[in-house]
DNA sequence: ACGAGTCGGTTGTTTTTACAACAAAGAAAG
DNA sequence: CTTTCTTTGTTGTAAAAACAACCGACTCGT
């Protein structure tokens, strides 16, 4: 588990906190590592969590499968995020998506209700700790309402135009690189495949933007 | 403010918090109460916010009008719940959505950084608080989750149905109201109030549901 | 090097939605 | 009681998306 000390050291949940802490906390929260290969899962759509997860290897699709097939990709999990702080409350029932490994992953799990019920003056990082979890679950919930603005556009092209553009705003540059593929980008934005490609490559031709793979330049 | 007490009672910020330190929390927490008329900015996007809200009365949109003029829903703001927790991390950026009173309102301003920075063990009150303003962070996220789940659906009598059931279930019966005029619900949903409407009478002559003004029953 | 599978682009057809315009019913205001 | 405004339903048309089917390029494992 040490091994994983530096991805640790700089995830949002452990912000502030020193290796020496951050040991101790591993081990007061009863940390567990298990690892996922590509194509598994680590929550199954109904399942109750009882813990909260950080990704230290690979990356995670939350996704859900409807009744007619449509994919949907709720959200990507990439390495030192953290995962299920949405369900450990007393009554948040169960989780919503899937969670996939969408490339061999490891994953640490934390026992995080000692956090809420444990008194937390017992130790400095008890407190850091909860304060980062807020931080980073309120960091969720702004992530989740500007996915909500990309899919409030009506047209793929403006859903389209609303998610390049602020990847490019959050990479700080006009040339970025996406985490998907095409059908995972439709998947995310909702759309069908084959418009969404046939709408990237009229915005091409129009002048409006330029990409090979997952790379893109906006003009 | 003491008149808000049996609300704030049952607010989720302040559950299993008593009277007296509720009163407490108000003093210690420099709470702010404010009205707003019916159509009156509670917050507007790009803001920075640097307190948090709970409604003691009326009811608040958070939406957002695009460059074409399309509006969205984001959220529905009833009596008792908070807003703003997502803003308070410091590193949060500006809000995304204007706050709009939907009829006249009612709202208590806290400034919550206290809470964050005070050391938590200082008072009892104070570690529930965090607490509940966690679990209710968590609340709105599997809620942002859930609208997601309606949009992410691709035709509009899709989405009306993934809307629709979910109320039923929420409100936990067949017949149920909902806090939408036909117009808001189309905002909401992210789509055409005219087709919308269409698509519901629709569904009415197929035997799937019956509605008259925001009263629906599912069959 | 071969075949299987995946990925991205293209095209034509069908279905759905957006848009605009209007009518009827209520609600609110004078 | 009228007038005005809002809300909801309806219709036709134009635009857009979904869908299905296919092709070429590329990757991966054998």
């Amino acid at each position: 588990m040490e091994q994983y000390m530096k991805i640790l050291k700089h995830a949002s949940l452990f912000s502030g906190v020193n290796d020496a802490e951050i040991s101790a906390m591993l081990h007061c929260l009863q940390a567990q590592l298990l690892t996922f290969q590509k194509g598994e899962y680590v929550f199954r759509e109904g399942e109750h969590i009882d813990k909260i997860t950080v990704l230290v290897e690979g990356k995670l699709l939350v996704q859900h499968d409807d009744f007619w097939g449509n994919r949907t990709i709720v959200n990507v999990i990439h390495t030192g995020e953290l995962f299920g702080e949405a369900y450990v409350a007393p009554d948040s029932g169960t989780i919503l998506n899937d969670v996939i490994a969408e490339e061999p992953s490891t994953v640490i799990f934390f026992d995080i209700r000692k956090i809420l019920t444990v008194c937390p003056s017992a130790c400095r990082f008890h407190s850091m700790a909860i304060q980062n979890l807020f931080f980073a679950i309120s960091e969720k919930n702004r992530k989740l309402v500007q996915k909500i603005g990309h899919l409030s556009k009506r047209s793929t092209r403006a859903k389209l135009l609303s998610y390049l553009s602020e990847e490019a705003k959050r990479q700080n540059s006009r040339h970025f690189t996406i985490p998907f593929t095409r059908q995972q980008l439709a998947d995310f934005l909702c759309v069908d495949r084959s418009a969404m490609s046939n709408e990237l490559c009229k915005m091409r031709d129009e002048g409006i933007l330029q990409f090979e793979k997952n790379r893109f330049t906006l003009h």
